[in-house]
RNA sequence: GGGCGCUUAGCUCAGGUGGCGAGAGCGCUUCCCUUACAAGGAAGAGGUCGUAGGUUCGAGUCCUACAGCGCCCA
């Protein structure tokens, strides 16, 4: 084995080993129970961003662990097809060609941008086997995958059947750049400071008018009324009279309507039922007729007169010039409010009257909401329920219709003879009124529509598939607490609706990353870091390790930093050198890959396999809650302060001895289940050194280390004092690690072992005698460990001054300590109400403190 | 406007159900190239736990208010 780790050599050729040796396959463990993940599926135009990288670090340490443990894990890899921004990206090649989609046509476009994902689409999937996630690739799965589109047309002709799939002509979000509608969650709300224009439309029948307030004054163009609130006394009296909009000369009404705020601007709104759902809404009720005056690129319709034919924005700047030259523009106020953006392109999304598809989301809502409240879906951490309640309660309907090209195409067909609309699996052949000219709809669904259907639709729904019946339900879904209106919501009311389960047991929640210039992680902002760079640097190993250590279960960010990358690659290197120790002693002793854990132990031995069982068993309780960060910053420390810094240190005394017991074989099985409990999440480097160290089988699946309890020797942290008070004895008198002292160790209640003495030796570098030394205190100062005391002679290590600040500190320290204590247990309250092992604890280490800090005072005035 | 999260060592952060003599990584100081590892070891310095109240025998931890930062929704 080379003297260091070199993440690259180690991580060069495992995946393909694990992969042809069928390991990620759920066949790998035919008899155990089913244990199922499906990822969140990527978008196919991405690569894998460090986001991606947490989020299936925590999913693949999930499914090792339980292959470990015997299951039948399967994870499910794929992507999706992402409508929009995949039409994008192949529009942008197409516009370096000088060519839009219009040029090729419908099928031609959609064969180019089948080319681009056999191209480009597998890249992310390329990113994933380098970062060693743990998939079945021969199940992946792609939302536009034959099977997965029967899914979807299955549930959307079921949803119409239902009467929960309508098409309607509503004031939708509209995307002028993308020239499709988005629902409301596909829209990114931003706080701008825009302007609050105050307009006088004056009456159409005699003097004065009425003023109204608007953040878009381009829409006045279309305006078919005023709205008031019916109660406002300002304006009661005014409600059935009309107005003359000014710069078009049409006579509107004055209505009233509960809607409106009488508290905002003045309390009087203009109505824009083609640009303003809420203004949509209120010419619905009072019958007022709806007039578009911006078209789909958001340009002036003809329907704006004099303003035709301008951008949305010239319109307003123009408008707002006319109104003044008419003296109807009163005021202009700064305004600050959320203006939303289109969450693909950025653009500003319009309001904008179409005819489009809908699920109605109520019929839907309560069954999830119950699944829920009844625990049968359960959110760790839980906090994230009450957002789920909230965004579920408020739902309006989804709007599903996207006006591009890439993406499911509706199975509706019309009918021109008749205007029938047909719903259907397949194209119909005629229409019942006997035409066979029909038209199949021109529109896609909502790529999320296809992945709320993921967690069945890639197991083989609608059939009855035998992975459906294993893996359905799934186990977890695990994702950023971004995405629960995305895909968890959905996810659980198409799981219940269409497979009357839910879709998973468990939502893990986790958090979004942190640049280091603490803002989120983005393209946009130009902060991002890609996570393959990490890997070239330091490895796969150090980055997931590294991600899980700072994903912290119930915070909303997650801190990156470099060199905690850095860090974990160390621990890999410590990992690594710990073997390299190993093997010199256990490769003979033959460390099997389960199992051998010695029968008589050394005390040092029991002391570290007690430890490893404690740890085990508290890894696995944390792990089970998802806590997966503080499992492994258990195992970080235990691998390193305890494994390392002492145990190996423990064992080289007794290896270098003719007669060395089972202190190899205690060293063998410890590093053998310290690799295992970290294969999870370090897969590459602990594969690598189990090879080494055990020689059969694969650490990917091995079986999950279950050690045995054992009895740790009595007094070991009396003696881990011990060894620390001598080594800091030294530091202090400015001596050298092994500068030979003279000790003598006192011991009345019998606490050392005969093993303290070659230990002594071997850690702190002295072989004391024991009793007490010659009466009276010359020459000697003491180290006080709790019941023993270590006499030191001075003779040739240290002077007798700076052996007097050292024990004044050291008093001062105590006395610092007791008081505190004291004054603890001088409460009467305290003693009378405190738990009583609280109060023993607090008198027993009164007791303690008082002892040493008599000796240490004895010892002082000795050498005053 | 409503909701959520955060504020702990120079930096980045841990600290489930209150008992802490407050931890980690990085950085810093001193000593050590001791045949696993200098990507290391040993020893150490460094904190009135955002502010003000409250509950409690006891608050970093629970409650209230306030301040600052961030996010979500309207």
């Amino acid at each position: 084995m080379d003297p260091a780790y070199d993440p690259h050599k180690v991580e060069a050729d495992w995946y393909s080993r694990w992969e042809s040796a069928g390991v990620f396959r759920p066949e790998q463990n035919p008899n155990g129970p089913p244990y199922c993940i499906v990822i969140p599926p990527p978008n196919v135009t991405g690569s894998l961003h460090m986001g991606h990288a947490l989020n299936m670090a925590i999913q693949d340490a999930l499914i090792r662990r339980k292959r470990m443990q015997g299951y039948a894990a399967l994870w499910v890899p794929g992507t999706d097809h992402a409508g929009i921004a995949t039409q994008n990206v192949v529009e942008r090649q197409l516009a370096g060609e000088g060519l839009t989609r219009h040029h090729l046509g419908r099928e031609a476009f959609i064969e180019r941008v089948w080319e681009w994902k056999y191209r480009h689409g597998g890249r992310i999937s390329e990113q994933m086997r380098r970062l060693g996630f743990s998939c079945d690739w021969s199940r992946e799965r792609f939302t536009m995958d034959e099977g997965l589109s029967r899914a979807v047309r299955t549930v959307f002709v079921r949803l119409y059947e239902e009467g929960v799939i309508y098409r309607g002509r509503r004031v939708i979000n509209w995307c002028p750049r993308c020239h499709t509608a988005l629902s409301d969650i596909e829209v990114e709300h931003e706080d701008v400071t825009g302007e609050l224009v105050y307009i006088e439309y004056p009456f159409a029948d005699g003097e004065g008018g009425v003023e109204v307030a608007t953040t878009r004054a381009e829409t006045m163009l279309g305006d078919t009324a005023v709205a008031v609130h019916p109660d406002d006394e300002r304006y009661r009296g005014l409600i059935g009279r009309h107005l003359r909009l000014p710069l078009v000369g049409r006579e509107i009404p004055i209505v009233g309507d509960p809607v409106v705020d009488p508290s905002f601007g003045t309390g009087a709104v203009k109505v824009t039922p083609a640009h303003d759902p809420t203004d949509f809404e209120i010419a619905e009720r009072a019958g007022l007729p709806a007039i578009t005056v911006l078209d789909e690129e958001a340009v002036v319709t003809s329907a704006g007169g004099q303003f035709a034919g301008m951008d949305r924005f010239d319109a307003r700047l123009a408008v707002k010039e006319a109104l003044a030259d008419a003296g109807a523009l009163r005021r202009v106020e700064e305004h600050r409010h959320a203006v939303g953006h289109c969450y693909r392109c950025g653009t500003m999304v319009e309001p904008y009257l179409s005819e489009q598809w809908f699920v109605k989301v109520r019929p839907l809502v309560e069954p999830a909401l119950e699944a829920v409240r009844a625990g049968r879906v359960r959110f760790v951490p839980p906090r994230w329920e009450k957002h789920y309640f909230h965004w579920m309660e408020n739902l309006r309907d989804w709007t599903i219709s996207r006006q591009i090209w890439w993406g499911h195409r509706i199975p509706a067909w019309y009918c021109d003879a008749c205007a029938a609309v047909m719903v259907a699996l397949e194209a119909p052949a005629a229409c019942a009124c006997g035409a066979t000219a029909l038209r199949q709809e021109e529109d896609v669904l909502d790529t999320w529509f296809s992945s709320a259907l993921w967690p069945f639709s890639t197991l083989g729904w609608p059939d009855d598939t035998p992975d459906m019946q294993a893996f359905y339900p799934n186990a977890v879904l695990v994702t950023a607490y971004d995405i629960i209106y995305f895909w968890v919501a959905r996810m659980i009311k198409m799981g219940l609706h269409f497979t009357s389960d839910v879709p998973f047991a468990d939502v893990a929640i986790h958090g979004l990353i942190q640049a280091p210039d603490k803002r989120k992680m983005s393209k946009s902002l130009g902060n991002a870091i890609d996570p393959l760079d990490l890997v070239a640097e330091h490895g796969a190993d150090a980055l997931r390790l590294s991600l899980i250590l700072a994903a912290v279960p119930g915070h909303d960010t997650v801190p990156f930093q470099f060199e905690q990358v850095e860090a974990a690659r160390r621990f890999g290197n410590k990992l690594w050198n710990a073997v390299r120790f190993g093997l010199r002693y256990t490769a003979a002793a033959g460390v099997p890959s389960a199992g051998g854990y010695p029968a008589n132990p050394s005390p040092e031995e029991r002391w570290i396999l007690a430890r490893l069982h404690e740890v085990t068993a508290r890894f696995d309780e944390l792990f089970e809650e998802y806590r997966l960060n503080d499992a492994y910053g258990l195992l970080y420390n235990f691998a390193w302060a305890e494994v390392c810094d002492w145990f190996l240190e423990l064992a080289k005394a007794p290896l270098r001895r003719d007669d060395p017991g089972t202190v190899a074989r205690t060293l063998g099985v410890v590093l053998r289940d310290l690799l295992a409990l970290l294969h999870p999440i370090m897969p590459f480097v602990t594969e690598e050194l189990w090879s080494h160290l055990v020689g059969e089988g694969f650490a990917a699946t091995a079986s999950w280390p279950a050690p045995p309890s054992y009895e740790a020797p009595a007094g070991f942290a009396v003696f881990q004092e011990m060894v620390g008070e001598i080594r800091r004895f030294r530091a202090e008198h400015g001596l050298a690690p092994r500068h030979p002292l003279q000790v003598t160790v006192a011991d009345p209640e019998g606490i050392a072992a005969p093993w303290w003495q070659g230990q002594l030796e071997n850690l702190a570098a002295v072989s004391p005698e024991w009793g007490t030394p010659g009466a009276g205190g010359e020459g000697w100062t003491r180290l006080v460990v709790g019941p023993l005391q270590a006499f030191v002679s001075l003779a040739g290590a240290a002077d007798a001054a700076t052996e007097r600040d050292r024990l004044a500190r050291a008093i001062a320290d105590a006395e610092d300590l007791l008081a505190g204590v004291e004054a603890k247990l001088a409460n009467p309250q305290f003693v009378e109400k405190a738990p009583p092992a609280v109060v023993e604890k607090e008198r027993s280490r009164a007791a303690e403190v008082a002892a040493r800090l008599a000796k240490l005072r004895a010892q002082l005035s000795d050498l005053e």
